[in-house]
DNA sequence: GCCAACGTTGGC
DNA sequence: GCCAACGTTGGC
């Protein structure tokens, strides 16, 4: 079992969004090595941090759940979407997504505590120029930050 | 296969 | 809105 980070933009897809959903498909991943961590590494079961970015307060917000290993990601055949990749093919899927389940909300831990612990000083998540939406989180850092939580 | 140009992400 | 950082694209 492994553990994870789910970026996304609460404006988007935020937690409130998968409180109401309950589970959802997380489609819309575009980048090879994000793509790479569903279909190679993410397993059902797998916890993740619902993390927001691009707000007010960034940080993370809630706890998730992977529910359904990754599958063909409906939305780059669709030519109304903004995720629609002319260059994919049905025959051969150029892009994956998994199913997250809510698990529960938690307080905001935002960006500025969490680069404060030192025992996260070299999460994925916080280094610099990371743009990657999906990342790993390893269970020292996981524990460090659920401790933060209570 | 290199690399400049471009687009996107995300914190501030 | 700015800007740093990075991935992707395309000309050569």
């Amino acid at each position: 079992m492994k553990y994870w980070l789910f970026k996304s933009e609460p404006s988007a897809y935020g937690i409130d969004d998968l409180a109401r959903d309950g589970v959802t498909a997380w489609t819309g991943v575009r980048n090879y090595q994000a793509r790479n961590f569903m279909r190679d590494q993410m397993r059902p079961g797998d916890p993740g941090f619902f993390y927001h970015s691009s707000c007010e307060e960034p940080g993370i917000v809630g706890i998730i759940e992977v529910a359904r290993p990754a599958y063909a990601d409906p939305t780059q055949f669709d030519r109304k979407s903004r995720y629609y990749d002319p260059g994919a093919a049905r025959e051969e899927p150029r892009w994956l997504n998994v199913d997250v389940k809510f698990v529960r909300r938690t307080r905001v831990v935002g960006l500025d505590e969490l680069r404060r612990e030192k025992a996260l000083r070299k999460m994925q998540v916080l280094q610099r120029g990371n743009r990657l939406s999906i990342t790993p989180v390893t269970p020292a850092e996981w524990k460090c930050i659920m401790r933060l939580m209570k």
